[in-house]
DNA sequence: AATATTTACGTTAGTACTTACATAAATTCT
DNA sequence: AGAATTTATGTAAGTACTAACGTAAATATT
């Protein structure tokens, strides 16, 4: 019992490359005393041949699930040793056909009887298992038609990263991150104003007490993202303070923040959200668009606090709205 | 359905590599976006540095149940790269220990992380199908550590060829053969001496009337070997004119000559068989061996009456003498 | 102590593929 | 009809291995 086996599933890739090295090797010592102008690797190429013939070297390598570079390399190899003929296509004179010559014809029949015999001990020796190898193979190859491993794999790693991230309500202790997350990204934007500072600073008097809420995402034992939904005075919920440190970047934190307000808001029974942004903040934008909401129009009744605001959304809770309560798979995804 | 899958058994092989090379590739894709000095065929040995460190090449080849030179040549790539540290053995000059460097070691957790992920895609994958893939290929692997692939197709030639020779009575039509086959070994070796012309041309008078029998082999429609069995005055047999096509050698054809002749031997209640060969057959007399003869000393009151003729051999048949009644399984092995 | 054998490792060459690119012919588009 | 695109093939270079050989050091044998 080798590491390669301990592993299991993490190094089942490896596994299968070595049994088929091992049959590969042992497949070709059979073919050494029949002294035929025959080579291992060409058996894909011939067996085809044997049965559709002439066919061109593109027509192979599709039927076959090789390369055509493969196919015209071992071609070109049975051609050297008088085992295929060359023809050209008179249509298409691109098209290289290829066929058994005669020699290459008079060698089958040894070499089915050792195929037979191959056959025969691979039959034996899978049934010695006591499975269908046969149908577990079908069926590894169909899930992976399905879906590939690599989607399979970034599933997962979706996954560990988005239930590697807690998203908490707010607490005394988080008050300082509150303001070093939000000014680390105004500044590398824009610079701070006299409003950002009067939040930043008093969270609870300017957003908890009126009746809002602060949630902040930790991950790894650190706080490294936060947003606040700040009460209106018509009973809404304003999105604000949205940030994400920069080295947490790429972990769908915003997304998740913004998952959890949406809800927060629903559970609430507020009838809409608003939020204010910059025009320049392209991805910020994409993400609340995901979320569900839409650009309204700037009101010049309600100009904003903030000289970087110059897009206005909103989100009506009141229709269908997906992001507030679909399951983390499908959020993951999105 | 391509052609590698139809083929079922036959290109098991094929098959097995053509997963492992998919699998491969996608696992390769997962580490590109992860930024770090690391190479997707590192892993083995990364992972045995993580367990096992410092390590030889040889040792670390050994658990891994690769080459040496792979191990060798990552190693080197990795201390290129700055991943690993080469120290060198204080007892054991020859040895290179090789070692996790402190970069190597810090870039583990984010490949551990990685690792997780794609066992668990990979769980997920082989649980899919419903059939548990690690258990069949431990049975795999386990069945061919047994017995060898190579072997399991040497025993279905084996039975092929065994089963494709028939052994026939003696029939009026087969008297030709008889003497072309026995003329084309002795003047191969010796020459035609007057006894043989008179045996080989008069099969009947001088063999089976006497109450003796003649054998033919027959392999794809044509007799290509045979032997003769003729009855001695103390009512023993005597193996005689044995012989098989040069063309026809290699097939066990001798072999299954002389268990058809031992077996009708037994089967008439004859004490022993006797028989006369040269010293220059040492194959022939080889066989005669493994089938239970044993050399006898020219007895001088029988002479023989061949001038070839320098070694004798007895077969005792009221002892234990497997080679008569044996199975075909076991006589094929021998 | 001298010699033979074994072990550890590196190097080179080979294998059976692949990807990437180049070229020519055919087909499609305008 | 001329230009752009697609298709068929070949070639070069790369990959991830292995096998085979050579060298140096250690160990066993006489």
């Amino acid at each position: 019992m080798d590491i390669i086996q301990q592993l299991g599933e993490l190094a089942l890739g490896s596994r299968l490359r070595r049994l088929s090295e091992r049959l590969a090797q042992d497949v070709a010592a059979i073919y050494s005393d029949l002294d035929l102008d025959y080579e291992p690797r060409w058996f894909p190429v011939y067996y085809l041949l044997l049965q559709k013939s002439p066919i061109s070297i593109c027509d192979a390598a599709q039927e076959l699930g090789i390369t055509h570079p493969m196919v015209s390399q071992i071609a070109s190899e049975m051609v050297k040793r008088g085992v295929v003929l060359e023809l050209r296509d008179e249509n298409d004179k691109r098209k290289k056909m290829i066929a058994l010559s005669e020699k290459g014809l008079s060698m089958s029949e040894k070499l089915a009887e050792r195929w037979a015999d191959v056959d025969a001990a691979a039959k034996e020796w899978t049934a010695s298992t006591g499975f269908d190898v046969l149908a577990v193979l079908d069926r590894l190859e169909q899930a992976l038609d399905a879906k590939s491993f690599q989607s399979r794999i970034q599933d997962h790693t979706r996954k560990r990263r988005w239930d590697a991230v807690t998203i908490l309500d707010y607490d005394p202790h988080f008050k300082e991150d509150f303001k070093t997350i939000n000014t680390e990204w105004i500044e590398q934007h824009f610079t701070l104003e006299e409003a950002d500072r009067r939040i930043l600073s008093n969270p609870e008097t300017e957003i908890i007490e009126p009746g809002g809420h602060i949630f902040f995402a930790r991950y790894k034992q650190e706080i490294v993202g936060t947003c606040a939904l700040i009460r209106c005075s018509d009973g809404s919920y304003e999105l604000a303070k949205m940030g994400v440190l920069e080295k947490a970047r790429g972990l769908q934190i915003g997304k998740k923040l913004l998952a959890a307000s949406i809800r927060k808001a629903k559970e609430d029974g507020v009838p809409y959200m608003t939020l204010e942004t910059s025009s320049k903040l392209s991805t910020a934008i994409a993400l609340y668009r995901k979320m569900g909401f839409v650009a309204i129009p700037f009101d010049p009744d309600h100009p904003s606090e903030f000289a970087r605001a110059d897009v206005r959304m909103k989100l009506d809770l009141s229709r269908y709205c997906p992001y507030g309560e679909q399951t983390d798979a499908i959020l993951q995804r999105v």
